[in-house]
DNA sequence: AATGAATGAGCATTCATTCAT
DNA sequence: CATGAATGAATGCTCATTCAT
């Protein structure tokens, strides 16, 4: 939100599109090799510029990483939000937006896993405004979680719809740093699953489903 | 199966001690800088001995953090099979153990998130023993499950007893590395939810508990 | 003789401004930075062109060196001269010349002390050109004791006006680069020492002053 | 005299030949090139060891600069003191030291001019102990004329005891960093001539002498 | 076994200069 | 003439690992 990387470069157009660039070339690398293990030189190479060129949209290799986490969260949102309903009922709109984030993590696996082992080498202040964006996220399910409470269709603990929200994302990201123990799984059966578990957390007793 | 970390020196006994002093010094180390950013000479300083004294017990520093995940993984199997009870119940067995684990995650947080953030730096074969060893943590529940929905205590799709087993230990680690969120959320509250949602996830719907 | 910087640039009026305004603002530049620690992009912000125009009136940053250089020196040279009177004794034309000549250096102490510091940093022609200025900046005093000599008001043993003119230059300069141990000495106090001291080395044992 | 440079290694000397090394390595290479042109690694072949040995007894490039501007003072300054005379008159003990002075400028005329050019380049707190160290090296001169003063054989005026001790210094000094206008001067004639103008400075007229 | 000095490949970053527009 | 994006060689410095003692 506060952050923003100076750069030489006066074209704010051709800024874009050059961060653009360095941002899809860095993500496999970072994916791939890790932060630390992946050098400056190569992200000039896989970009399609010269160290020097790379320097004058970036003042850092930590901004690299930080414009990848920020893409990422980015399209992670924009995914989300994007396929959120319209429904009338809240529990058919939090089940349809779970369902929705599950298929975001499944789809964005490798970068989910990015942001996880790498987030820890941004500086303090990116690093704060990537956790900010992940409540962002967070905040979504919250405010679901909330709405449904107070018109009656969910029953929480006071003040447990911040950890519940926390507990869907946590279930969804799941799917992308357990992919090692998951993969005799399918999607579908783990998508199943988690959506009972997380909806009945959230449901009276009398609503909830079973398989 | 099993990697050993060769070394020179002879006397196993000294081995084990002086391995220990070195585990000992680099939690701390690898917790707070990261692996990346910890050097070998800090490393040997903080454990008492020259880098020459810490290059007999390791042979590169990859060893190091793969003997720290090693002590992580044992203390927390070790603390959360001593904690596992005899009763007669499956139910009441599998309460306990993930009631056991999520207090292990509480008082072990930093150790768990190190795993998290610098397993990835291991090389091959280490990572394969790492997530060996979860897989050993996870299989605890996992054979809970098994045994309960074996008695009927339990009523899961077929297969997803090792599903549930993950997504117990993740919602435990969970508040281990979404600290930063979770930060006014008290542990009792955060433990008697994911107990309850956990628990509910197994029981049939007769037998679900409501808070 | 006088070494010329080539320019991409035909009118000559042109040239002659942007080359004032490029060494207005190298000199505190050079001065406050050094010229090693001053970039190119520094110098043509600080002038208010870009660097490719920068680089149409200049064609290294060495030349902006001795662009700096050679107007320092035509400055000291100018007011030195400016105020050579047209008294009819030598003696006090010298007298007045050293006076005047100590002003400048009071006046332009951070000047001095940048041809001192950065000079060294001049390609070998250059160089020798500001070390020509400064030897023309000598000959001033070097003629007038030539002429004192000639006329009987001085006595010096034979050809030891240069050496006398370069003291009495350097006696100049010292103003500016010991500034940091003479902050508490006046400019006046200082004057009046150094006029006396040089006077008196020219001067006949009967003729001298004291203090 | 409070600076000191850390280094990671234990053996003090070894420190001190090594420094030693590395200062006798740095001097000409400064001398000709500059501080700013030497390059760590030509420092480092030329003091015989890999660069990895070099940052062994230095942090920075810049401590090597230090160690050099140090080892040049030190050595100036014992030459001086080495020279002091036991003389009962001042004047003779003045005009010996002066001699001396000059003596020492004449044999380490490229040291006093690295010193010169290169200072600039020191940060801050190592810039601050050579200019105490160049003060040391004047206060000898000022002790000198505060004795003479207070037993009435020179005649300054109040407080010039420190301004002339500088003239002093700069008057020799002048010899390494004029060395290009005084080529033709043989060094028998620049120290008569400097020593008597600076003794005719502070004696009171009726014991000056004249050439 | 222990020490710690030595090695040097490797890295992030800078900056004078060029040149297409 | 002016602009400023692009280039890439060069630089200071780090650090895992080795090895003579």
């Amino acid at each position: 939100m506060t952050v923003t990387i100076p750069s030489q470069v006066k074209d704010p157009e051709l800024l874009r599109t050059r961060r653009a660039q360095i941002v899809q070339a860095a993500v496999p690398l970072f994916s791939e090799k890790g932060f630390h293990k992946t050098t400056t030189r190569e992200l000039a190479r896989a970009s399609g510029m010269s160290i020097g060129a790379l320097y004058e949209y970036v003042q850092t290799k930590e901004d690299v990483l930080f414009l990848v986490c920020q893409h990422i969260h980015q399209e992670v949102e924009s995914q989300l939000r994007v396929s959120l309903s319209e429904h009338t009922s809240v529990v058919v709109r939090l089940r349809l937006a779970i369902e929705a984030f599950l298929r975001v993590m499944d789809r964005m696996q490798a970068d989910v896993l990015l942001i996880y082992q790498e987030s820890k080498s941004l500086p303090e202040p990116y690093l704060k405004e990537v956790l900010a964006h992940e409540t962002r996220i967070t905040q979504v399910f919250e405010q679901l979680l909330r709405e449904g409470v107070q018109d009656g269709s969910f029953r929480l603990r006071p003040g447990e719809e911040i950890l519940l929200a926390h507990t869907i994302v946590v279930a969804g990201q799941m799917w992308a740093f357990r992919r090692w123990a998951l993969k005799a799984v399918a999607f579908e059966d783990f998508a199943a699953a988690q959506v009972d578990m997380l909806m009945n957390a959230a449901l009276p007793v009398a609503e909830r489903d079973a398989p």
